[in-house]
DNA sequence: CGCAGGATTGATATCAATCAATAACGGTGG
DNA sequence: CCACCGTTATTGATTGATATCAATCCTGCG
């Protein structure tokens, strides 16, 4: 519950040494746009696993991209039910929407340790302004998550629970892949059964069982607050799912 | 099922008329962006109710904005089930995702006749380096979108069957009156309980009996493939929602 | 008149929620 | 070291919500 503050630290990280260049699905940004991006970067900022990042209904004055850990977005109900609506992973994008609108509506909090690079709402005028290539990957990054937000829908109004339960280790570990977050098929994040609840819309005794099921048809083992995936072809079978393209993709 | 085609009328609506001018919900072009949407506007399209626009896997070549109708954003699993992602109205902007991406990743069909604003995929990177404020409105528009199914997504996965209905429908009323498509309460739109009960997750059988409670409460009238709001007060509370901003909006 | 699509209803089946325990584990204070 | 927690995972029993099945009833239309 602790509220965590940008730390002091300024371009630990130079844009043009970003860590998140390593990963070959990122696409490679111009000489020109890393020069925008060292412009547009005011510092970094980390939180602690289990912090909140940002609030929904609050207006958050930045922007940040991922540059490690894991967290995930979600929306709550007046009464407490809370719906994850999907999870944050390194080259991510948070906090667009309060930076377009008047505030945010989803509420950010860190499943790990997470650093973040932070630009401030205000120059994203100036990015679009001066950069068009960049001001169309943050649309690309938008729609992208349009897309993944569609399948999520999808999943939950339409498959049955063990079809959402294979779906969501399948989507987890593709993504978990493309930025080195998985590692013999186990996926590197701390997260509870209770987030995978909320995440497929069941309640939790039900998702232990579902679990279970997908673990006694060999398909995955659940292991200390995480998930080792055992077969992901069979697990995209049974969910009826495509899998997420391979091709690389642009991040700010 | 028939596969519409563009009509040869171009510009029958000049930018400079727009028909969706008339609605104080969205914001006024400057003229160099409407001289800029002249030159973008390549056409109109129009489309008869029923009839299927976008495929989801296919690559469709053309970005549209609605200009009148309604219509609706879908997913199938491969047994055929179908989730309904949103609504479409007037001022909606459809096939982004296609414009950016290699293909589109769900379907849209006409829920009315339909005209639409036909713009050239192409000229999207036109648009980002010659009109960043439109660039920016079409990033705004994503978040939008983003934000329906945020909380499309915490409906389906944690509302109840209740809920649900009454949020489904305050939410369509509101976005119906914003474009003039709400008269004494009735929702302009000829839709079936097929498409609600597609929308919120649940069978027809089951939306049916929901929607009948909703009645019975003197929330809400069904009436000949339509839906006549009778306490939107009511509806907001028992779903547990915010409401729609009533901030203008931009559309391109 | 008969037919098709949509709406409605009652009976039954199934899935998932809830309730209630227990187990396994790490951390903490004595 | 051990007793005591709190968190997470697990399991069985029961309840409740929603799906499915099967009719029937409209209403517009050829």
């Amino acid at each position: 519950m602790a509220k965590p503050r940008p730390l002091s630290i300024k371009h630990q990280h130079p844009c043009d040494q970003c860590p998140l260049k390593k990963h070959d699905i990122l696409r490679d940004l111009s000489a020109s746009e890393t020069e925008f991006m060292t412009r547009f970067k005011t510092g970094e900022f980390q939180a602690q696993a289990g912090s909140t990042i940002i609030v929904e209904g609050t207006n958050s004055p930045h922007l940040y991209t991922v540059l490690s850990g894991w967290g995930f977005r979600y929306k709550t109900l007046p009464d407490g039910r809370r719906q994850i609506l999907n999870f944050i992973l390194p080259g991510d994008l948070v906090g667009l929407q309060g930076s377009l609108m008047k505030e945010m509506s989803h509420s950010v909090e860190a499943l790990s340790d997470m650093m973040f690079c932070v630009f401030e709402r205000e120059s994203l005028t100036k990015l679009f302004k001066e950069t068009p290539s960049l001001a169309y990957d943050v649309t690309w990054l938008a729609a992208r998550e349009e897309q993944m937000l569609d399948e999520h829908l999808l999943s939950v109004g339409r498959r049955t629970a063990i079809e959402r339960a294979a779906y969501l280790i399948s989507f987890l570990s593709q993504r978990a892949r493309r930025v080195g977050q998985l590692e013999d098929g186990q996926i590197l994040v701390p997260f509870t059964q209770s987030h995978v609840a909320d995440t497929l819309g069941l309640s939790l005794v039900h998702t232990n069982k579902t679990l279970k099921k997908l673990q006694a048809r060999g398909l995955i083992k659940w292991s200390e607050r995480s998930c080792i995936v055992k077969d992901e072809e069979k697990l995209q079978h049974v969910a009826g799912w495509d899998g997420l393209p391979d091709t690389p993709r642009p991040f700010i």
